[in-house]
RNA sequence: GGGGAGAUACCAAAGUGGCCAACUGGGGCAGACUGUAACUCUGCUGGCGUACGCCUUCGUAGGUUCGAAUCCUGCUCUCCCCA
């Protein structure tokens, strides 16, 4: 049975290392879930694997965008699903990892076929909202899809925004395109979620933190500094940096702000796994016991 | 040594007699999440309790008052200015 490893956990618990030893432990390869890794400029402050690891093993899906380009979920699991059944003709099992819970859980489950908004579309919408207000903006979507409005987040102007760009250049209502139902997979899944002690994994974040500005991540930031507002770039590591060359704080106040905010990004995914009832969970350091979890299962079905 | 300012919850910071368990922001904790998701949004945050509520807080010890974080006095500490 063709089976997918699911590796979960949050940013800097060290899902890539016991990734690798699972790829290596079945000859298999990495089918990356991240949604920055995806950008061939982030490297440092998206915590690539290093070129020694991606050569250990195949990766897929790691640097092989631009963040100038357009990409969404969609598109992921549009290339995800094609990428891992052909894989599958000839490894088994494969693993699947990465930070972003979205990104899993689209390949797991799947996601509503709904259309991409045109960019002259959203910059019309957005420019009306900015003129008009969140107040209006409900009011609008009440209008045009009073089912959505019923079930929607009112606070949340991103949501409603999207809702209503997808009524203006369909002329359908999003909710007449959102199906909420699990797809099924031809394929097995096994989700191991990584998890430890609350500090320290706060201690492992800060002090990555510190690795990458010692790996450079100054310089990084600085070559992307002229796209800061391309949404790839609205990301942990970025946008404080960012900050910084404004003259809007000191470096080491960016710094710890980095810090801060990947602590509460790794708080986040944990809230998002923690749902997840498939999920056997394991401490880092526990790569020996991970695979005799997942060798049991594969030996089941002989 | 003289003069001035101040001490509020984890941090910062409002409040200057009752509407104060105490605004607000940060942090922390919890949660939501269907299209650029490392995004965006929500709740809680003195203790006990599901709740009406009860108990203990605003440097410290007293005092005034029906009532004090707020007024008065002593003490401790911090900061600034002049010597």
């Amino acid at each position: 049975m063709n089976t997918l490893i699911v590796v979960v956990g949050p940013t800097g618990i060290g899902k890539s290392k016991i990734s690798i030893r699972l790829a290596k432990h079945y000859h298999s390869e990495i089918i990356s879930a991240d949604s920055r890794q995806l950008y061939r400029e982030l490297c440092i402050g998206t915590a690539v694997p290093s070129q020694e690891e991606l050569e250990t093993v195949p990766h897929h899906f790691i640097q092989t965008k631009s963040i100038q380009d357009y990409y969404n979920v969609s598109d992921y699991e549009v290339e995800a699903l094609t990428l891992i059944n052909h894989l599958f003709t000839f490894k088994n099992p494969l693993v699947l990892t990465g930070g972003s819970m979205l990104y899993v859980d689209t390949v797991c489950k799947g996601i509503d076929d709904i259309p991409t908004v045109d960019p002259e579309i959203r910059e019309e919408v957005v420019d009306w909202y900015r003129n008009n207000g969140l107040e209006a903006l409900r009011e609008r979507l009440r209008l045009i899809d009073p089912e959505y409005y019923r079930i929607a987040d009112l606070n949340n102007p991103k949501r409603l925004l999207h809702a209503v760009e997808i009524h203006q250049m369909t002329g359908t209502p999003i909710s007449a395109f959102r199906k909420n139902t699990v797809k099924e997979r031809p394929f097995r899944m096994i989700k191991i979620g990584i998890n430890q002690d609350r500090k320290i994994l706060y201690d492992r974040i800060n002090s990555r933190v510190e690795q990458m500005m010692d790996a450079g991540l100054l310089d990084e930031v600085r070559s992307v500094y002229p796209y800061r507002n391309l949404n790839s770039l609205n990301t942990v590591g970025y946008k404080e940096l960012f900050a910084y060359f404004d003259g809007a704080c000191s470096l080491d106040e960016a710094v710890d702000l980095i810090k801060r905010n990947s602590r509460k990004y790794a708080r986040k995914q944990l809230t998002w796994y923690r749902r997840d009832a498939d999920i056997k969970w394991f401490e880092p350091d526990q790569v020996q016991k991970i695979i005799e979890f997942t060798d049991q299962i594969l030996k089941a079905d002989g």
